[in-house]
DNA sequence: TATGACCTTGGAGTGCACTCCAAGCAAGCG
DNA sequence: CGCTTGCTTGGAGTGCACTCCAAGGTCATA
């Protein structure tokens, strides 16, 4: 689970690694969220949240004594990362990919800025698309504008 | 099959409406492509354009005298503009939606652009979002690379 | 004219990413 | 204690966008 021992007054895991600049519903301590929390928190629905679990993009969500999930603060900056990671278009299954290396630890850790970089390329291919659709949009759009007008 | 630069006045079609400046395969007139050769230059699959046909996507493909799909330049613009469309997320449904209101004429105009500067906020919302991604993804590239060095 | 590559159809199958279900246990409140 | 709401599970179902299949007809070339 934990790769590193790095307690560092919590604010630098390797796990995560470069937490963002989110700020979480309750301090750390106080992090132990129902999954209807983080249903509130993330947007995602808890059949998608066990749904990750069960698929292995989860860093093993802690529970509680009678076996229902208790996330805490680094789950939900997983699962932050993870919603960006979605809307890029990547794959689950290459998530599910970077999930198994971040729990194999530091020595994966050129694999995981491959695999990152990778995923940066494609992001800027698909704003590249984007932006060359968004002319052909504008260009079809000022044509039923005009069009419209003088009909 | 070369790229003639064709002579692309063929007067702006209602139907297609601000054609792109793309240079046809033919010029119009021996514009009457198999089905294997839109394959070639479209990069969709026989499957998918007989599918496109099925669901109403198309409009209207012609046929030689034994049935045989006959491909216009102008089917050629449109699947351009389709898979344009489909890159940026787009249902095929609304697609679907588009292809019904250009076949009931110049009278959907209003409702064609409607749907056209809906489709415009998406994109822009999308580049908006990759933009943001991408700065996650760089912070996280970064950590790896400084990590991966001083370790 | 024969051969083989290409084209036709409706309908069934695939892969992805969820999404839902049933049956049962858990938690908080009056 | 009973009630309601919430959480648990494995497995089955859904919706989208293709993707493929079988059985047969068509076309170009030798």
């Amino acid at each position: 689970m934990q790769t590193t021992p790095a307690d560092t007054a919590h604010t630098a895991p390797a796990d995560i690694c470069s937490a963002p600049p989110r700020s979480h519903p309750r301090p750390d301590g106080e992090d132990r969220y129902t999954i209807s929390e983080v249903v509130a928190f993330t947007g995602l629905t808890a059949h998608t949240l066990r749904w990750y679990e069960r698929i292995g993009l989860m860093p093993h969500v802690d529970r509680s004594h009678t076996g229902q999930r208790r996330y805490s603060n680094r789950d939900l900056d997983w699962l932050d990362f993870v919603t960006k990671l979605r809307l890029t278009g990547m794959p689950v299954a290459d998530m599910v990919r970077y999930a198994e290396l971040v729990r194999e630890g530091e020595s994966t850790y050129g694999e995981r800025k491959d695999l990152l970089e990778s995923t940066r390329r494609d992001v800027l291919t698909r704003i590249a698309e984007l932006r060359d659709t968004l002319a052909v949009l504008d260009t079809k759009i000022s044509f039923y504008a005009t069009e419209g007008i003088t009909r």
